[in-house]
DNA sequence: TCATTAAATTGTT
DNA sequence: AACAATTTAATGA
């Protein structure tokens, strides 16, 4: 976070409960624990507000306690290029943080969400001092390996409900994002907004996902009844 | 707590 | 892009 983030006025101290929204808390012996819960910040982000700059110098490692963040690049043409979502329990930047270099991508919010900070320092300090962490880190990027390469698949993909079916998939990763559980908080404009596709090709591809059993459509969400499903999609309708 | 109203989201053309 | 229908959130008695 820098001076001249709006996150950085806005930061304090976690409460109880978005303690427990931090997946990797859990593993740390207590006097881990109470070093990291110590340098914990959270902030209210807006839609729109940069979480991190893609080029600016690691000052903290990130994670999503509500809401959901998308994480996009600037391309040398000058266009902007979205990877992905990331919803509640989502944590990013552990590359960047462990080699101390600049980030690599934008963080912004998509919309009103609560973001978690623990200092570069504080991480590498726990690196040092907690198996329970170092295997939560490395199973974190093994994770987003395998993520990596579904987007590259996905982005070879020209059918729409493939697209929003994979996409879908991925933001239900269990591991990556235990916060999202079964239902995801993402409106259909913002899940458009993900993948690149209009709100209205997202509905038609949501409809027909539906039909077939792997969802279930809710006002402000979707509920999965077969990741599965979703992930090995092949070939539906149009 | 309930009823009314405003805002957000969805479904459809 | 625009519209109506539906759902939720906000307001105030």
């Amino acid at each position: 976070m820098h001076p001249d983030n709006p996150l950085y006025q806005r930061r304090r101290s976690p409460t109880a409960t978005e303690l427990d929204a931090i997946p990797w808390i859990q593993l740390l012996a207590a006097p881990e624990r109470e070093r990291a819960v110590d340098d914990l910040k959270i902030a209210d982000a807006c839609p729109g507000d940069y979480i991190c700059r893609m080029g600016r110098p690691v000052t903290y490692w990130f994670g999503v306690v509500d809401g959901l963040l998308k994480m996009s690049s600037d391309t040398a043409e000058g266009q902007t290029m979205t990877f992905t979502g990331v919803p509640p329990g989502g944590w990013f930047g552990e590359g960047t943080a462990m080699k101390r270099e600049t980030y690599r991508y934008n963080i912004q919010a998509l919309r009103k969400s609560l973001v978690a900070g623990l200092h570069v320092d504080t991480f590498h300090w726990l690196l040092d001092h907690s198996i329970g962490f170092n295997r939560f880190v490395m199973n974190q990027l093994n994770e987003r390996l395998g993520q990596f390469i579904a987007a590259r698949e996905i982005d070879r993909m020209t059918n729409p409900n493939i697209r929003v079916a994979r996409s879908l998939a991925t933001l239900f990763n269990p591991v990556l994002y235990p916060g999202v559980g079964a239902v995801l908080r993402i409106t259909q404009q913002e899940l458009a907004y993900l993948v690149g596709l209009s709100r209205q090709r997202v509905n038609e591809a949501l409809t027909v996902l539906a039909e077939q059993g792997s969802i279930r459509v809710e006002y402000g969400g979707l509920r999965v009844l077969d990741l599965q499903a979703l992930r090995s999609q092949v070939f539906q309708g149009k």
